[in-house]
DNA sequence: CAAAATAGGGATATTTGTTATCCTTAATAG
DNA sequence: CTATTAAGGATAACAAATATCCCTATTTTG
């Protein structure tokens, strides 16, 4: 059970756009060329954090995505759902419902502790990464990138910025 | 992003196998019956559990699998580990290589924000899951299955454990 | 207005992982 | 000796992730 690139793309992807001046947009094509990846795949990816109402696009030459809220009001969880959804990820077959002691119509009502237990770490996953905002990346990032490596990226970014 | 049906077998498995009595086995044609599962599918779930110490097993007419240690010294974790494997469910391509920014040697030392973050979120569920022992599950079920479906289950083990 | 660049999305191929079956071997109980 | 079992290798069927291609509507730029 791994998580699919699209989440590292994504998160990746959200804290350049974070670092974008108001107003200003990138485009998917910028955003492939300076993470290495496939652009039409990555568009995949932007275009489910759009769905999610995660970032704000525009059309045409200078036009591409931006974020649609604060750094501070994106949560690491809103990203990864975008991309990778938000079922359980452990799922019940309801495979009691086989066990030949059972009487012939009984059915349970509520899921039985197994299925609780799985839910209720799967819920801790979620609840870690919904603790994290972009913002705390950035705080991060900025401490431990050298500052001339930033500044450099920053400049690449604007450069491309619409 | 989903787990493997596996793991709920191990889970059911595990359950059925910490009532069983005191050096006796219950061999897989009964665990797939039981839960109605294909035989041999199951078989490589339970390999699993065999590989990872979590079961004991014997050879020959009235062989099969007994757990290996008391209920109360298994975790959740340890069966879904063993079926699911101990990789962290985030895996980083390290995208950030790729910036076309980075002196060229340039090469960072350790894993990024990024990363680290998932691998924080990730480490949080397997907490949950260690946290959680055989034991505990078989007092809720005791608790919330009605006697009399424990009771016949409990008999329809018996009679084919060897 | 015309041309170029963009996001969105449908169709489709490729690759990888999961699910499932089959068969052989070695060990064990009766 | 015979029947039964776990272990494990080989392989097939199926589903999901990864990747590419192409068409459309929209918007900036010239
Ligand atoms: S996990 Fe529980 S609810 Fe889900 S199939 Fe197993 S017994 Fe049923
Ligand atoms: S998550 Fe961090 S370490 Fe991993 S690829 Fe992305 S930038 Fe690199």
């Amino acid at each position: 059970m791994i998580l699919k690139s699209q989440v590292e793309w994504a998160l990746h992807c959200c804290a350049i756009l974070a670092g974008l001046p108001e107003g200003r947009y990138l485009s998917t094509k910028a955003l492939a060329e300076f993470h290495g990846l496939p652009k039409e795949y990555l568009s995949k990816a932007l275009q489910s954090l759009s769905q999610a109402g995660l970032v704000h696009t525009t059309l045409g030459p200078s036009g591409g995505y931006r974020l649609a809220k604060a750094p501070a009001e994106l949560t690491f969880l809103d990203i990864v759902e975008a991309v990778e959804g938000k079922a359980r990820t452990f799922v019940c077959t309801n495979i009691r419902a086989n066990n030949p002691c059972r009487a012939p119509g009984y059915c349970e009502s509520t899921p039985c502790a197994v299925a609780r237990i799985m839910w209720e770490a799967d819920e801790a996953w979620r609840e870690k990464l919904r603790n994290v905002r972009l913002s705390d990346l950035i705080e991060i990032l900025s401490k431990e990138i050298p500052a001339d490596l930033m500044k450099r990226t920053f400049g690449w970014v604007l450069e491309r910025a619409g």
